[in-house]
Formats: C-alpha cells, structure tokens, sequence
DNA sequence: ATGAAAGCGCTAACAC
DNA sequence: GTGTTAGCGCTTTCAT
C-alpha cells in the first residue's frame, strides 16, 4: 500500500478539492481504515473512544462515504429502483389543466406514477432503502434499464415500459416486480389490481342500485389489457343481470380526453342515425375518457346524471374536481408502490421463494355523475 | 491479473448464480476488458464488427453494467438526488381524505414534494440522469443525507430537511440547492417562490377587486419563514391600500386542517365578545388552513363568500375540490423541480460560477372563495 | 477490539 | 483500434 499511499500524497497536490476518503480519516484520527469502515458499519463492534476519535475526525474532514465504493465491495446498494413509462399521451397532461392557463403548474396534474412513486417511497424508507426512479427513454446499449438496474439491489417496472426480454435477462441479476398489467411473465413477482372486478362492481351499481339497463361501454385500444379486463368486468356483470352481453365495446378509444368526446358524441349519434333510444349509462375505460364525454354532453346540452349516466375508471383527482363529479373505480396506486417494495424486500431476502402474484382489490367511488352525490 | 482469474475461477463453482463482468464478456467476444467498457461509454470509438461481437457476447451472458463500479472509477453517478422532509404533520394527509375512507388510497393526495419530484425527473431526463429521492429519517452517522450524497452528483434539498451543518460539509463535496425556504447560505443555489409578491397581489384583489376592508390575517407558527413573508406581503398591502397594518397575524396555526377551524372560530369569537364587526375576509398562510376554516364557518352557518371571504396558499389540489373552490396562490412546484435541475447541471459543468439565487414567480387563482367564481 | 491486505467491476491513461 | 495495467474507496476475511 505504499504505492497507494504515495499516490494520494501526489494527488493531494494535484486536485483542487480533495475528497475525503476512509484513508484520510483514519489517518486523522490515527486509526486504520477498516476501524474507519466499522465506525459506519457496526460501531458497537468498535470501542466507544475509538469510535468517538473517528467520528470527530470524518466531521473535520467532510467526510461522507462513497456509494459507488460501499456497492461495489459490499455488493449491495440500499437503494430501490422504479422504472415508469413517459407518458406518451400529451392529451393526459392537458386533461389536468382544464381551465387553467396552458403553462400552468398544476398541483392537480397528479400522474398515476406519482403515486406509485409515492408508495414505493414510503415503504422503501421503512426498510431502510432510498429510491432511484426513471421514466422510459429510448434504447441502447445505454437504456434505461440499464442505468437503474446497474445501480440498485432490485427494481420494479410499470407495465410496457421495458421490453420484456432486456427484463429477463436483468432477472437473472436481481429482483424484479412487474407493476399493472397481465402477468407475461411468471417466473418474477406480479401486482396487479382488480380490473374486472371493478368494472363488475360499477355496472352492477348502475343497474340494481339507478335501475339502468340500456348502458354503452366504451373500451380501450384492442391491445390494452388492462381496458379489455375491463370490460370483461362488464360483460360479466351484463351477463349476470339478464342484459344483453357484447361481443365488442360500443366504442373504442386511445385513452385521452379528446378519444372520449368522440365516442359519446359517436354513440349519440349512431342511436339517433338509427332511430333508436340513447344509452342510459356510458361506462368508460379510464376517467380520462370520461371527462372528455362530460364535455361531449354539456356541448350538447345533455344532462348528467339526469339524462345519463357517466362513470371512469382510475380515480385521478380530475374526476373530482369537475362537475358533476365523476363516479369511478379507484385504483390503490399507493399500495401498487407499498406491496412493491414488499414483495422486492422479501424477495432479497429469501431469493428462492416461489413467484408471486397479487391482486390488489379496487374501491368503487360513487359521486354525481351516476346520480350518487 | 492471475489472482484474479483464479479467484474467479473458483467463484464461479462457489457462487450459486454468478453475476457476469467485463472479463466473462471480454473472455467471451475474444477481446480484452478494455474494449467491452469501450463499447459501452464509446461505441464509435470500437470497430463495428469488434462492437458486434462484444454486444451479442453481453446478450447472451445477460450482462449489465455495474453501476457501483463504474461510479467509483469514473467518479461520476449519472445520479441527482432530492432530499424532501417527512410529512411531520400528519393531518396533512388527514386532510385530504375528506369524505373518504380512513385508509382510503386517495389519487388527490398529492403533496408538495410529489410535483417537485415530477419536475426534477423531467428535467434531470432530459439531461440523461436518473433521480434518486430520500426523505428525511433520523440521523446519525448513517443519515439521510449520508445515504444520497454519496451516490449521487449533486442533489437538492427542500427546506428544513437536513440540518445546515450537515449540508456544509457535503457542500465542500458536491453541488447543493436549497429549494423554498429562505437562503441560509449564500454559497448554495438557492430558489424560492415568491411568497411576499403572491400575497401581497391577493390581497390587493380582494381590497380593490372586492371592495373588503376588514381583513384577518392568520399566520403560521413564528418560525416558519414562508409564514412570514407572506405575513410581510399581507402587511404591505394593507400599507399602500391605506389600511392598517398589523404588527402581528391575528392568529396563528400550525399549518394544519385542524388549526385552520379553530383560528376562524378564534376570530370570530373573539369579534363577538368585543361586540365588533366580524372580518369581511380571512386570509390563511396555507390552504390546509383555509379549508379547515371553511368548514367552521359552514358549521356556524356563514356562507363563503357572500358572508366572508377566504383564501388560502399553495394551490393544493384539494382546494379546487371543495365547495366553493378556494381562492389561492399557486406556487410552481414543479418548476421548482425543475430549475434545480438546471442549477444543478450548470454547476456540474462549471464548478466556480457564482452561486445563484432564483425567486420564482407565483400566481394567483381566484376561484369561488373570494366571490369570484 | 484493531490492523493488514485482497479484491469488488469498472475506467482511463498509456502503450502498441 | 485494441490491449495492459493501475487504481477508484470501500468491505471483509484473517490475523493478532
């Protein structure tokens, strides 16, 4: 270690602002540098003077130990790790901002991730761990995942954000939970949440508890599980009222606002075109959709919840705020977070578990636009 | 290197799931370390077919780059951190729930930190870093900030959430700003909001805007310096709108819910047994405040606003859900989010540029609270 | 209870 | 364009 020593002395000269390191303290505090480690990592194992003599000299110095050092011999990094999707849909973003300036920063604008986020957090620092989050860019040798992956003792991924084969191989290496969406893969821990379930629970509401029976479902782009869970939620609830049951949503549409006032409006005309009575209740396949269906009827100066009924799926704080307020499912997106970390904290613990999968139930949320409030 | 490959070796049959390196890939495309690290932080700088080779070997062996190691070699994380404090007050999130379950996982929880989170991860995104988030624990040589300062390459702290001692130190380190709060230190960036201006415009509307004279001012607890400026710039308004000026709020709250009805229920007590008029409206320092005094004077059976008016700051989502909707001061959250960022990145780039303090610009909502709706 | 020394997996000069 | 090699700052046996 001279020649290390030797290279510290020159660097001292060298660099402007020199970094504390474990050498430094011991040095100052006439210890060893794994008397130094200890200090950090079990002072009980050190003798109370010793320890004290150390800890005063890392505070004269700044010294902070090194992450990237601590992980790389340790092997461990005390941190978790959340990989969510950039939200690809802008018409989300502007959704929130309804009457608000355009550039509004809007407390409002609350995403699905920021919840997740928030739940993770908590639970992570319950156990002791911080949390690295990143939103899905693009690919490479230098892709997201890799940069997380690289840097965490285990991660949890949002559904679709990370191609599912760089996943497998990233499972080899450590813990990885999948967050929303159908369980593709079913060798790594799974949460989802009660989709159908809770579009069941609706559509019941709607029938027994408002006495509606000619309802419209508005559905998801074909390839969205979570909007064909959905409606398979409704399809059974139809079945088990004696309604008719579709084969297909009544509309489709990409998830956004603007997707929502073209098939409200697009099912009110199709009824009209056909000379038939208009829907009683529109069920949508997310709030977002919903609210822009709030717009569609106001524009056409169709009442709900009197002339009908409108409900979504989700829960954002949107659905409050307009009037009347939205009936919906609310998915417990904090918890998505909490069980995550859970399920990661159990995972380092007991690597050879069996996969597991949860399904977290959903709370119905009746408010004015079923004709609850 | 002999050493090595033999520790390897015997690793390899020691160790169950063998995590793989530089030198299992570097083995496996026939070329050195060198190379296989080159064609991660280089790729033009590697011959295609060399490059090639390299990737497929990765693939196969599931190869991830340790970010541990890299960090320490580099001396560079990739990584920003933030430091936010923990919701000390638990009514809080208390008040959001209102109207909803006990343990109800509300989407319109949003909190302060939640939007500065959003706009660091942007921001840093953008800039090809990840964002690591801790909020504040106990101390102790393994603190919080320990934690985040030694992983990352520069962070921002919220207010009040590690002590300034602490931050001295790692400031010597690495880059620091201290988001909202006033500035402790003048060596850090530093970005506030405009407190003083937001209350003092909001106060002018509702003197100019509503005609109001009688106003009430309630305050946070003496050592909140956000409390105090915007106390400042209800004080200054009331000077150059010929008004009183008050030395003290007319009463104080701990920021809470709770606090907020039992101020109104002060104020307007304390106007009855002194047989004076009642204020025309009450101004809080938060909008935690002014919902709680909302419902006191809904309990007292005086309307809002036609029987007094009240605002609140901040802009929290659940404002815009009661009824009426508050009248506010939005602060920028996200953007405070995001110009630490930016500060951050621009001091990483130029370490000796002269710290910089940011005031950012706040606006008011005027909704149904102030008779505006 | 403390010290000595061997790496952890990578990057960055520097050679070739 | 590619290989060699010396650390980066810490943890961790193994001695003492």
């Amino acid at each position: 270690m001279l020649l290390r020593r030797w290279a510290r002395a020159l660097n001292e000269r060298t660099v402007r602002v020199r970094v504390p390191t474990v050498y430094d303290v011991a040095e100052k505090a006439g210890v060893s540098i794994a008397t130094v480690s200890r200090v950090y990592r079990s002072p009980e194992a050190v003798r109370e003077r010793t320890r004290e003599r150390v800890v005063e000299a890392a505070r004269a110095l700044g010294y902070v130990p090194s992450g990237s050092a601590r992980g790389l011999a340790s092997r461990t990094t005390g941190v978790l790790g959340l990989c969510f999707p950039d939200h690809a849909d802008p018409a989300v973003e502007e959704g929130y901002r309804e009457g608000e300036g355009p550039d509004e920063d809007d407390a409002a604008a609350t995403l699905y991730s920021d919840q997740v986020i928030r739940g993770m957090e908590r639970a992570a620092r319950r156990h002791g761990y911080a949390l690295l989050i990143a939103a899905s860019l693009e690919d490479g040798p230098q892709s997201l995942v890799a940069q997380v992956a690289g840097r965490v003792d285990g991660f949890a991924v949002l559904a679709r954000t990370v191609p599912t084969e760089d996943l497998e191989l990233i499972g080899r290496r450590l813990p990885i939970v999948m967050l929303a969406g159908p369980r593709e893969r079913d060798h790594f821990d799974h949460i989802e949440v009660a989709n159908e379930d809770g579009l069941r629970e609706l559509t019941r509401h709607l029938v027994t508890g408002h006495g509606l029976t000619r309802l419209a479902f508005v559905g998801g782009e074909p390839g969205s599980p979570d909007a064909e869970a959905r409606f398979r939620g409704y399809r059974r609830a139809c079945r088990e009222a004696g309604l008719p049951v579709p084969a297909e949503p009544d509309a489709r549409g990409d998830m956004t606002l603007a997707e929502g006032s073209r098939a409200a409006d697009a099912l009110l005309d199709r009824a009209a075109a056909a000379g038939t009575a208009p829907p009683q209740a529109m069920l949508f396949a997310n709030d977002q959709m919903a609210v822009g269906a709030l717009h569609a009827l106001e524009r056409r100066g169709i009442r709900v919840p009197e002339d009908i009924a409108v409900t979504g799926f989700d829960g954002i704080p949107l659905g409050r705020a307009v009037r009347p307020s939205l009936t919906t499912v609310r998915q417990p997106m904090r918890r998505l977070g909490e069980e995550a970390v859970e399920l990661l904290v159990r995972r380092l613990a007991e690597p050879d578990l069996e996969p597991r999968s949860l399904m977290l139930p959903v709370r119905t949320a009746h408010r004015g636009s079923c004709g609850c409030a």
